[in-house]
DNA sequence: GTGAAAGCGCTAACAG
DNA sequence: CTGTTAGCGCTTTCAC
């Protein structure tokens, strides 16, 4: 007997006594076929043990009824909510997902996408993208379709959906001003993103409206991991005149900030009220749970996928920028300053 | 001008004023191409954007140079890790890893299986499987390469990396009794893997030791997940005679379980002991942090890999199951139960 | 309805 | 060293 791995449609053609043209009829849902012959098939196929070679498939094709995924990291919960959503919408199609790992390597990024826009898969999804610049161009004057998630184009007009960060970011300064804070310390996430641009412009918005004066030394830059909330709580108290509040750039920075706080034996919330921004998992199971600004991450992938999906059936279709809403989630780790409380 | 995207080797074949068949070899670094034709070729692929076809050349070649990774789910850190290790490993190799993710529903675990196994990659690292003896048996008869990560074999003998659950919870479950609990509440993960097995049989066999009576009612079956730590705990502390330490599956269980403990208006770890299980980076980070025990999960993902890449390279080279040692790790959610510290 | 034939873009012998 | 020639397994015309 032949090896299942080496069953091709050739086989099954041989074994139904049909040309193996009508099996591919028939694993494509071809109406052309008489129905008893198409059952000869399946039974045949099913009695084999066939399964289509993808590749093949695609090669002669043209189409993989794959879609890329291309992802920094893993292993945040961030990304996760994002590709439940997508997961969720690609199955309805019966599209299936491959998702890719650059490690913020911007190079490893361009390749990836040069790969995968190239037979690989038929549309791409390009999750917080590093240097989005070097290949959209590239992939736009092709009419490869793909659609940013959580990237705020530096003036191109491509396919993306984001979340309102410069909102969300404004809401929070403006909750914490509203508390009675007017030292606010902020840390940002990598600055060569446009939602940390925008968080950052939130929270001078927010200062600016109520007329309380920025203080440089209050914004510290970070990259969105853990140990820069540290060390960025760290700085800030260590200042002459200390922040009564912490905003970080997201959750993750948040807990970092936590940590440093408390490992100075101060408290949250009474001595410091600590912000986050992302809403992710951990964020309520921490203590006390994080007063953080919620994305609406799984809708995020959820609305992407559509928009690709849309892309795919129409290229014509002009796609822009949607922004989704974020919402501060009050918890345990906000408070009145203590001067103004006692 | 030829769209980028429909530049073929034939193309660059004209371009260079060579042969497609030499621009296969540049393609395919062989030595046997004189230097300035291999650079006349390199020349006019970078002119033109060649790049080349991957469904084509996996077609023609027989091999796709992808590894395929198969997971449960995203978004804990969990799986994060490993593949982390996993990436490690292969970038050394100038392969590239595909993932998918399962959802935990084992027909689209088979299902993915089959259709990766023929022809999309070239191995298969399966993590945490459901129901592997769905379709090992076909993998293994038919000579495709893949290794599991994290799964207890029901019986079968075949290529696999864990961890010594068995052990870390002994030494976990030991390690409260000589703080000097006697009733030790469990929490379990999916019963239906054999590591949330081990790690019961490994508190049991500590409480055997040790000749503490086994209560029934002190283990609750969860499945791994937060709200399961939350009910186990919840229910372990409705119990008439309630335990002074719990020790969970896994650490976003313990999550779960400090939640319920607190809402109780107890405290950690003065009146509840908490132990989790994995390390992740979380359980640094919550309040109190979590005494756990750590698996080295990314260097499980680098000897999977370092696996599967041996059996690619020798498939009659017999790989059984590697288990890599766990290691307690104390924090400060452990400590002498109250009524015999006080 | 179904068979036959022409590729999809590339790798891998085989000649020279 | 380089050109030539078969396919890889499948989708898609085009006939009948």
């Amino acid at each position: 007997m032949k090896s299942a791995a080496k069953i091709t449609i050739l086989d099954v053609a041989n074994a139904s006594g049909v040309s193996f043209g009508t099996v591919s009829r028939v694993i494509n849902n071809d109406i052309h076929v008489k129905p008893e012959t198409r059952q000869r098939v399946l039974d045949a196929m099913r009695r084999l043990g066939f399964v289509a070679n993808r590749q093949a498939q695609s090669l002669a094709g043209g189409k993989t009824n794959l879609i890329g995924l291309l992802v920094p990291d893993l292993g945040t919960g961030y990304i996760g909510e994002i590709i439940r959503g997508i997961d969720a919408e690609l199955g309805l199609m019966g599209l299936d997902l491959i998702t890719y790992t650059t490690h913020r390597t911007a190079s490893k990024e361009a390749n990836y996408v040069a790969n995968l826009a190239r037979g690989m898969v038929d549309g791409l999804l390009l999750v917080l993208p590093r240097h989005p610049a070097d290949y959209i161009e590239t992939l736009t004057q092709r009419g490869f379709p793909f659609v940013l998630i959580d990237h705020q184009g530096t003036g191109e007009n491509c396919p993306a959906v984001g979340a309102t960060n410069w909102q969300g970011a404004y809401t929070a300064t403006e909750y914490l001003i509203k508390l009675g804070h007017q030292r606010i310390g902020f840390i940002t996430g990598w600055m060569d993103l446009g939602c940390a641009q925008d968080r950052l412009k939130g929270y001078r918005s927010a200062l600016r409206t109520y007329h309380i004066p920025e203080a440089p030394d209050l914004v510290y830059e970070g990259t969105f991991s853990q140990p820069d909330g540290y060390a960025g709580a760290s700085a800030l108290l260590d200042l002459p005149n200390p922040p009564t509040a912490i905003f970080a750039s997201n959750d993750v920075m948040a807990m970092g900030v936590m940590d440093a706080v408390r490992n100075r034996g101060l408290r949250i919330p009474d001595d410091i009220s600590v912000v986050g921004f992302d809403n992710i998992a951990q964020s309520a199971m921490v203590y006390p749970p994080l007063t953080t600004v919620q994305q609406p991450l799984e809708q995020m992938g959820r609305v992407a996928t559509q928009m690709l999906l849309g892309i795919l059936k129409d290229p014509e279709k002009e796609a822009g920028r949607i922004e989704l809403p974020t919402e501060l989630i009050v918890r345990g780790s906000t408070a009145p300053p203590k001067d103004r409380a006692g």
